[in-house]
DNA sequence: ATGAAAGCGCTAACAA
DNA sequence: TTGTTAGCGCTTTCAT
C-alpha cells in the first residue's frame, strides 16, 4: 500500500550507514559536504519525508498540542482557533482540537485520549459542566503541560489567559443603564464557570455603584452553557414569567446571546422587547440585529497568547514556576438605543 | 518530566515478559487468565496507558484523519465536523483539523503536514483557489486514502460526498421566480470549484425553464470564495452599478451570503433592496434576517457519511476501485416575500 | 502458557 | 567524517 522511503533505504542506496544519511538531513556540521549533497539531492528525488511517528518515539515528542473547546461552532472560539493555529504552525506544531459540547464527560475522554502521550501539551477552555477538576489535576501533576483560556480553572498552578470579564460585564450593565433601563436581568452561563463569576461580579458592581439594589431573581443561570436551546428558553420564559419584566437582559456569553435572542423572538409578543446586551464575537449576529449590543473578547490574541505561553512551558528545560495570569481587553459595541419613554 | 509507565515497567515488576504483558493488555487468549488478571489489575492500578506513538509506529498507522476544510468558523463547515466527530471516534479515530482558509499554498502545506504519515487518510473539501491537483493526484497515487465532501474533485477516483448543489441552486432561483423577481443575479464562488459549477448549472436550468435568458453579465465570480470581505464588495457594488439593477441575487455559499448581505447593508441606499437566496446552513442569519431565504445542506449527515467510506478505505484488505459518489439532498427555507409591485 | 528476539524509523552516544 | 550499536514502546513470530 502506502510504503515511504526511509532512511534505511536512502542508506542502502548510497551505500552509507543510517547514521550519516540521518546527520546529512538533520544538517548536521559534522559530515562532509559531499555526501550531505549526495543525501540531500537522492532525497529530494525520491520524496523522502521524515516519518513523524518514528521521530515522536525517539524523542518522546509529538509537535502537536491539543486543544478543547465546547464547540467550534461559535464566533468566540473559532477566532481563539486561528489565533492558536497562527503561532502553533510557527514553532511547528500541530493542533489536534477536540469539543467536549459543554460535557464534562465528553471532555474528560478528549482530555484522556490527547493526553496518552499524543500530544505535547494541552490548551483548555472548560466545558460549562465541569465541577470535577481530577483529571486535569492528575495529568498537570503528572507533567503535561496544560494553558487555561477562557474559562480558567483557578485550582491549578498553571498559566491561565482570558479577557477582562468583569469590566466587560460592567461596562455592558453600565451601558444599559446609561441608556435609562431599569430593571436589568441577567442571563449567565453555568454558575461555576470562572467567566460566570466574573461577568456576575461586573453586573453586579455596575447596578451597585449606581444605586441599584442586586435582586437575585433576576439572575438566570444556564447550567449547560446553553448547549441545548431549550434550557435557554426555559430562562428566557422565566423573565416573560415575571410580573414586572426586566427592561433589559445582560447575556453572559456569545452561545446565550444567540439562544436568548433567539427565545425572545420565539416567546415574546410585540408587546416586549427587552434591550439586549451580551458577550459575542459574531459578525453576523452583530450585523444584522441592530438593536443588540455586544462586548467583544479580543479572541484571536487570546488563541495567540495561550498557545505562545504553552509553547513555553513544553519547550522549557527546566520545571517553570512562575505562571502568569494574562487578562486582555475587551470592547463594547453599542448598538441599542436609549429606552423610549412611556 | 511527564514519563508514564510503559510494558516493561509492569514487566519487571510482575516478574514477567513483555510479550506476556502486551498479551495480557491486548486480551489474547493464548494466556493464563491468572496473568492475566494480575497484569490488568497492576496495569489499571499504575494508571497505565498504551503509548499510541509507539502502536502508531509498529501498525503503521496512527488511528487519526486528517480534516481540511477552508474554515472552521464556517456554520457549514462546523456542522460537517460534528458529523465527522461522530463517526471517527465511534470507530476509534482522532480527527485533525487543519483550516486552508481557501489560499491553496496553504491547503498544500496542510496536506503534506497531515499526509507525512501521520494520519491513516484524508477528508478534504477543496480551497477556493485551488486549480492544481498534482499534490492530492501524487498522494492518492502513493496509497493514501482520501475523500472528498462538497468541494469535489472529479478528475481523482475515489469518493465523493456532495449535496445536491444543482438541484438546490434550481430551487432558489425558480423560488425567487415564483415570487415575481424578473432580472435574477448569480454572485459565485471561485469558478473551478466543483460546487461552482454544479450551482451555477441550476442557476441558468431554473432560468432558462422559466423563458429567461442567462445574461453572463448577471454573474459575478468571487475567485477567493470571499475570504476577503473586499472581494465581495466588489462582487456587490459591480450590481449595483448596473443601469438596470438586479431585482434579486442568488448567493452561492454560506460565506458569501454572510459577505453579501453585508455588503449590501454597506453600500445599497435605502432605494434598493434586492431578494436574497443563498446557500446558507448558518441559524444566525435563518433566524434575524427575515427577508432570506436560504437553501441548507445536510452538513452533518455529509460529515458522517465521508467519514464513514474514508474508514472504509482505511480499513479495507485489499485495495479498492469502486468508488461511490454520494449526493445528499438540500431543502429550501422560504422567506423572502413576493416582489412588491410598482 | 510464556519468553526471546526482531523490527517499525529514527537518533545519538560511542568507536573507529 | 563515518559506522556501529542501542533504544524509544510496542507487537509478533518462533521457540520453549
Amino acid at each position: 500500500m502506502f510504503k515511504p522511503i526511509t532512511i534505511k533505504d536512502i542508506a542502502l542506496a548510497l551505500d552509507l550507514s543510517a547514521s550519516t544519511v540521518s546527520r546529512a538531513l538533520s544538517d548536521s556540521y559534522e559530515i562532509n559536504p559531499e555526501t550531505k549533497k549526495r543525501v540531500l539531492e537522492y532525497a529530494e528525488k525520491n520524496n523522502y519525508k521524515r516519518n513523524p511517528i518514528a521521530l515522536s518515539l525517539k524523542q518522546r515528542k509529538s509537535y502537536s498540542i491539543g486543544v478543547i473547546v465546547c464547540e467550534v461552532a461559535n464566533s468566540f472560539f473559532s477566532q481563539a482557533i486561528d489565533g492558536i493555529e497562527s503561532i502553533a504552525y510557527k514553532n511547528g506544531y500541530n493542533i489536534v482540537i477536540s469539543q467536549s459540547h459543554d460535557s464534562s464527560d465528553q471532555e474528560i475522554m478528549n482530555i484522556q485520549h490527547l493526553a496518552n502521550r499524543s500530544v505535547d501539551g494541552i490548551l483548555i477552555s472548560l466545558s460549562a459542566e465541569t465541577t470535577n477538576f481530577d483529571h486535569i489535576q492528575k495529568l498537570h501533576g503528572a507533567g503535561l503541560p496544560i494553558v487555561f483560556f477562557d474559562r480558567i480553572y483557578d485550582g491549578l498552578a498553571t498559566h491561565k489567559v482570558s479577557s477582562d470579564n468583569k469590566k466587560g460585564a460592567k461596562m455592558a450593565t453600565q451601558h444599559l443603564i446609561n441608556k435609562g433601563y431599569r430593571k436589568i436581568a441577567h442571563l449567565a452561563n453555568a454558575p461555576h464557570l470562572s467567566i460566570t463569576k466574573e461577568r456576575l461580579a461586573g453586573y453586579q458592581e455596575a447596578l451597585t455603584e449606581n444605586g441599584f439594589k442586586v435582586d437575585p431573581s433576576n439572575i438566570t443561570y444556564c447550567h449547560h452553557g446553553g448547549s441545548s436551546q431549550k434550557e435557554v428558553d426555559t430562562a428566557v420564559q422565566y423573565f416573560l414569567s415575571m410580573k414586572d419584566k426586566p427592561d433589559a437582559i445582560f447575556v453572559a456569553s456569545d452561545r446565550l446571546s444567540i439562544g436568548c435572542l433567539t427565545a425572545l423572538k420565539k416567546f415574546s409578543g410585540n408587546n416586549y422587547d427587552p434591550a439586549i446586551a451580551g458577550f459575542s464575537n459574531s459578525d453576523v449576529l452583530d450585523l444584522f440585529k441592530s438593536d443588540f449590543s455586544s462586548i467583544r473578547q479580543p479572541a484571536f490574541e487570546m488563541g495567540r497568547v495561550a498557545t505562545d505561553l504553552l509553547i513555553q512551558l513544553i519547550e522549557s528545560k527546566y520545571p517553570v514556576h512562575e505562571y502568569q495570569s494574562v487578562v486582555l481587553g475587551t470592547e463594547l459595541i453599542e448598538r441599542i438605543k436609549s429606552k423610549p419613554r412611556n
